[in-house]
DNA sequence: CAGGTCACTTGATGATTGTCAATCGGCGGG
DNA sequence: CCCGCCGATTGACAATCATCAAGTGACCTG
């Protein structure tokens, strides 16, 4: 593991109250890897052998079933994933791949499960990371079922603005056929209802983004902080943080 | 509280394993309640003030955004709603209605907070609830995002027989317009999905329902334990879980 | 530098799903 | 007992969204 790794997680809210000599017991079972673009790191119904964290690149948690793929959320770093199976030793709902070569550090979920029933402080991060993680998904869910797909596009380009200090212009921090497949919808329908929000106040250029009139574009997302808010925790970090990354 | 109350809720795993001295403090700031059906017991947005246990009745978490409104989940006794809230102290994402008469207890959620902290045992609890609140609202989604309404109809209809002891016939728990508002689809949509699923191995008749040829449904649902399964631990409880409840 | 791959776009078309309106039928209150 | 309410159903229609096919352009590789 890299030097600078340690304290970066020992940053994470979910590691940032344990106590340190517990902190260093699951370091040292731990261990670091990298991993080269679109390789699968999970299968889902695989056992959670490893709480992930990523610590440089990114990575697509996704779902399939019969023949269809769904991306669920994309992880940036600095964050961990796949939190749930780990806890509850069962099997992953979701796959992994990365997106980009990756840095992750490889947390055993025997030494994860043996540390939060033995230091409290850390069993409370666990709980207020999972609660953040039930959150984010049910605003996700919220935003499927109750956004047709223009609007989901409308809220999560304002979404992303926000997360860019309210910047007017950005760059898309991930491939259009992540976006469509994230937000529930095809790449064909994505780039049609792209290029229709221009007549409500976006211009997009690739993967460059300007917000030509915000209040539009907010009228038509109807921003609701019930589903697109985060709770405003620093930073909450688990598997399905459903936003992907600021932007320059 | 009713005599019959305490254990029943003493028996549920998230009140299983604490200590008892901190489960009778954490009963005695509780309090029980009746309320009719219809009753609009929590909006979303407001803060979260107790965890509710539903003792008895039924209750229905629903959201809504713009001018519309989902249903989120049917909750159904003896099971613990809107948890997460609770425990980042943070705006609840849903609301809930009762749907029948209903008994709840209601849990300050101060209480709730500080026991956790002191409770190991309960800690621990609370992170398997939520770690299997987590992966229900997943598997929710997933259901949502690779299956469309005949798919997500024909496999709620297999996992209520599976609930009911494989039973080839059941009643259905709920109103055909709250299922179809889970189920993320229209009352009229859901009524005609069943009618040409008739084809496909089931009878509808009012809330009964029989499956005629299991298999061809089965076919049709592609039944997969990463979306239909739970995790089986004796009993999930919590917010959401998706499912509403065996049936006779 | 040529060739190939892949993401993205665009057009044409069809399937799925939602909306609006009308009707039926059970259930409870007056 | 009858009326009114509400959920469920049905039909006609419209909007949304997916699929299929073709073409473009960027980027990587040989």
């Amino acid at each position: 593991m890299r030097a600078h790794d340690l304290p970066a997680i020992r940053h994470l809210p979910l590691f940032r109250t344990m106590l340190q000599a517990n902190f260093d017991a699951l370091m040292h079972a731990a261990y670091a890897q990298v991993f080269p673009a679109g390789l699968e790191l999970i299968r889902q119904g695989d056992a959670a052998d490893f709480l992930h964290v990523l610590m440089e690149g990114g990575v697509e948690l996704h779902s399939g079933w019969a023949d269809r793929e769904t991306t669920m959320a994309v992880v940036r770093p600095v964050r961990s994933f796949i939190l749930a199976a780990c806890i509850r030793d069962a099997p992953y709902l979701m796959s992994a791949r990365t997106i980009e070569r990756s840095h992750i550090v490889l947390i055993p979920t025997s030494d994860l499960r043996a540390t939060f029933r033995r230091d409290p402080e850390f069993a409370v991060a666990v709980i207020d990371e999972l609660a953040g993680c039930y959150r984010a998904v049910v605003r996700q869910t919220k935003g499927l079922k109750l956004r047709n797909s223009r609007e989901r596009i409308a809220s999560w380009l304002l979404r992303q603005s926000v997360r860019a200090g309210n910047a007017a212009g950005y760059h898309l921090p991930i491939e259009k056929r992540l976006l469509a497949s994230y937000l529930g919808m095809t790449p064909e329908n994505l780039s049609r209802a792209l290029k229709s929000l221009e007549a409500d106040g976006i211009k997009v250029d690739g993967a460059r983004v300007i917000i030509t009139d915000r209040a539009r574009l907010a009228a038509l997302a109807r921003f609701d902080p019930l589903i697109d808010g985060s709770d405003s925790r620093d930073d909450i970090s688990c598997a399905a943080m459903p936003e992907p990354d600021p932007d320059d």
